[in-house]
DNA sequence: GGGTACATGTAATCAGTTACATGATTTA
DNA sequence: TAAATCATGTAACTGATTACATGTACCC
C-alpha cells in the first residue's frame, strides 16, 4: 500500500510528462524532455528509467511491460498519481531558484569580468537566436504553459546578453 | 600523495572563501556564506565541514586542529590549492545555467498562471529591494567580484518581476 | 541556574550522475 | 554484412541533503 516516498521535482515532471501522453516508455520521455523541457530543466536519461519505477513502487504510476520482443515498460498515471500531479501544479510557490551560474562564481572569486564575457556572450547569443527559432516555430500551437516557459527563457538570455555585453571589452572598429 | 578526486562547485566555492580569509573554520564558512554567497549559489553547512575534509585529504587545504577547547578546525589553501583554484577561476567557461525554477516547471504542466505570478510578485519584490539594500551598502567598498555578482542578481529579479507582473491579474482599481 | 540560542560536528540516507552493457535498426 | 547509431536498460558511486547529537555561551 505504497507508502509515500519523497516527490522531488523529478518525480513531477515525470508524472507531468507521463499525464500528457497518457502512456509512455522512459523512452518516450527521454525524448519528449530533449525536445521540449530539456532547456530549462534537463535530466540524465538514467532518472527517467529509475524515476518511474520509484513512483509505480509507490502507487503513483501503473506499470506494464510488454512480453515479447523489446520487452518495453509502459507507465501511466493511477488516480493517485493524477491527485498528487494537481494538487502539486496547483499550489502556488513562492520558492526562488538561485542563480547558481557557474560563471558568475569566478567571477565571485575574481576571475576577470572581460575574458569571461569574450566566453559567455557567443554561447549566450546562440542559445537566444535558438530560442527565438523555436518560439517562432511553436507559437501557433503549442500549449500555453511551454510558450510561456520558452518566453521566460528567451527574457533571461536577453538580460544575460546584456549584462556581459557591458563586461565585454569593446572591440574597436577597424578602420 | 592525494589522488584527485572530482572537485565540483562547491569544492571551488571553499577553496575560494579558504583563500579569501587566509584561515577559517567551517563554521567561519558558513557565516560568510550566509552573508555573501549564499544568495545566489547556496550550501548546507554539512558540506562546508565535509568538503573542507576531502580537499584535506587531497592535499589541497591544510588542517590544524585546536588542541584544547573546542578543539575547532581551521583550514588553508596548500600550494596545490592555491594553484588548482587559480586554474579553474582564469578557464572561461561556456556553461549555461538552466532556469530550474519551481514556479515555471509548474506553469510548464499547465498551473494557472495568474495564480502562481500572485505568489511570485510579491517574493521576488521583496528580494529585490532586499539586495538593492545591500547594493547600495556595499556599492563603495566591496570587491568587484561581489559586486558584479549582485548586479547579475539585481539584473534578473527585475526581468522576473517584469515577466510575473505581465501575468497577474490587474486588480481594478476601486471606484 | 535553567532555558534558549549559537557553535560545531558526525551519521545515515538518497537522489543524481556516470559508467557499463546489450539488443535492434539503419546505412554504407 | 559490417559499422554505426538508436533504443533500452542496470549497476555502482558519491555528492548533497536531512537528521541527529552535544558542547558552550548568553539571558532571564
Amino acid at each position: 500500500m505504497s507508502s509515500q516516498p519523497r516527490l522531488t521535482p523529478t518525480s513531477y515532471i515525470v508524472l507531468g510528462l507521463v499525464e500528457a501522453s497518457g502512456e509512455a516508455t522512459p523512452y518516450d520521455l527521454k525524448r519528449t524532455v530533449a525536445k521540449s523541457l530539456g532547456n530549462f530543466w534537463s535530466l540524465p536519461h538514467a532518472q527517467l528509467y529509475a524515476e518511474p519505477k520509484r513512483l509505480a513502487a509507490a502507487g503513483l504510476l501503473e506499470e506494464r511491460q510488454e512480453s515479447s520482443g523489446r520487452r518495453r515498460k509502459y507507465y501511466r498515471l493511477t488516480e493517485q498519481g493524477g491527485q498528487a500531479l494537481s494538487e502539486w501544479r496547483s499550489a502556488p510557490t513562492e520558492e526562488m531558484t538561485e542563480l547558481r551560474d557557474l560563471a558568475m562564481l569566478k567571477i565571485f572569486f575574481g576571475a576577470d569580468p572581460a575574458q569571461m564575457a569574450a566566453a559567455q556572450l557567443p554561447a549566450r547569443r546562440r542559445k537566444l537566436e535558438e530560442y527565438e527559432g523555436v518560439h517562432e516555430l511553436i507559437a501557433e500551437h503549442a500549449p500555453e504553459g511551454s510558450l510561456l516557459t520558452l518566453e521566460a527563457g528567451i527574457r533571461h538570455e536577453r538580460e544575460w546578453v546584456r549584462f556581459w555585453s557591458g563586461l565585454a571589452e569593446e572591440e574597436s572598429e577597424p578602420g
